[in-house]
DNA sequence: CCCTATTAATTAGGATTCCTAACTTTATGA
DNA sequence: TCATAAAGTTAGGAATCCTAATTAATAGGG
């Protein structure tokens, strides 16, 4: 994967060979060299930024309500996914921390009256977690983080963000596949999903999804196996 | 912006309804309900699970080099730009943070001997980064950290990724021009930038420019002022 | 039925991130 | 010249986030 480096790249680097070798680099989607000659690179660096706008957006709204950033995130997940999901482990897994990490924030949310442990499992050593009424008032508030985003990707024509989101949509499937992702609820990761002759299927709403139809999270989401 | 919430997302949200305009909650990209009827929230949902890959993929490289998130992104960023952009002030910037924190990271890689503060420029109070052999010598072996991120965009095809790259570097001008990303180094802000009937071109390069000759982070870029 | 292995969550301890506020020094500009 | 602004640091503190070890409960053989 090395290759030569370009003579002008050499001085925007602030590359000062020490030796042969020194002339070749590895591939990197964060040298814009390479983003000139590597569609992927140059895709891969815009989500970069893009994953930029969301530690800001999010970090932006964590100052106004005097919440941390993964307290939103628990917030807003527990405020919308079914209370089998709501629970440390889960958590740990969705937001790619470790559950000590979760265990934190929640011991906070806690502390704060915002949210309730519900220990009334089957399992006794799990517990579910529930929004109290405040918990349930600040949700409401902290729901718009990503707005400044969304308006924007509002404004673009139907069509051209149906194809968008069909890109994006397979490739968190495959970054679920590969290992990357270790949660996703997407249609294609479904146990009622089915592909009829090249057209995919709801087994549970027994319809034909179009591009547009295949949810990312949806509600109803049941891991095959 | 209120809307009625449907009866299974009720059940779903756990929302225990304690009054009448409880039933209202405000539209959020994070509600899976809201995800179906509106594209613009599927796709905000769908890039929230990017920038978690690239939380994970960072994290991941950090622990194998012992370093920490930002000092890598720090260590990438003056191992590929101009001199001029490698201070505090504009890192600060770049990633989102104060410039406390970034000079709290430079700290540690200066300690670690992997960059070398230049106090050359024309203002005394101000500094350059720069990398030292061993720092290069890392910065090579964490530049591909988001490489499962690439090499999945890499499988698709390349008209696809085209139409792709299009939205979503517009997208990132937009959030440049909106005043989210205070910075950017895209085409469409720069100086050498010219749209003559229709059509994009390089008053630098003296060339049309094709969509994906667009560049996100160009070497040569200069702010229109 | 027991016993081991696994799983859920917590605690403890520590490095780092990240903030705000205050400060030093240098540059700018009226 | 002098006030103002800007670059970077320091100080102090909250929160993130980790690893490792712990407690308690569950699950699966034998």
């Amino acid at each position: 994967m090395g290759y030569p480096i370009p003579a002008h790249l050499i001085r925007i680097a602030n590359l000062v060979p020490f030796n042969e070798r020194d002339f070749v680099m590895k591939s990197s989607a964060f040298n814009p060299n390479m983003q000139e000659e590597d569609l992927a690179s140059k895709i891969t660096f815009g989500l970069e930024r893009i994953s930029e706008v969301f530690k800001t957006l999010l970090w932006a709204k964590a100052k106004v309500v005097g919440l941390s950033p993964i307290q939103i995130q628990i917030g807003l997940f527990v405020a919308y996914h079914r209370a089998e999901l709501c629970n440390v482990s889960h958590l740990a897994k969705e937001f790619n921390v470790t559950k000590p990490t979760i265990s934190d924030a929640v011991k906070i949310l806690n502390k704060k009256g915002l949210i309730d442990k519900d220990y009334s499992a089957s399992d006794q050593r799990s517990y579910t977690l529930q929004l109290t009424d405040s918990g349930r008032k600040l949700v409401r508030e902290v729901g718009d983080f990503a707005d400044p985003l969304r308006d924007l990707i509002g404004h673009k024509d139907e069509a051209e963000l149906s194809r968008f989101f069909t890109t994006l949509s397979e490739l968190i499937y495959s970054l679920n596949r590969t290992g990357v992702l270790t949660v996703q609820r997407t249609c294609f990761g479904c146990k009622f999903y089915d592909k009829e002759s090249e057209e995919d299927y709801c087994k549970l709403l027994q319809k034909k999804l179009s591009n547009s139809d295949i949810r990312l999270d949806c509600p109803e989401f049941e891991n095959r196996n």
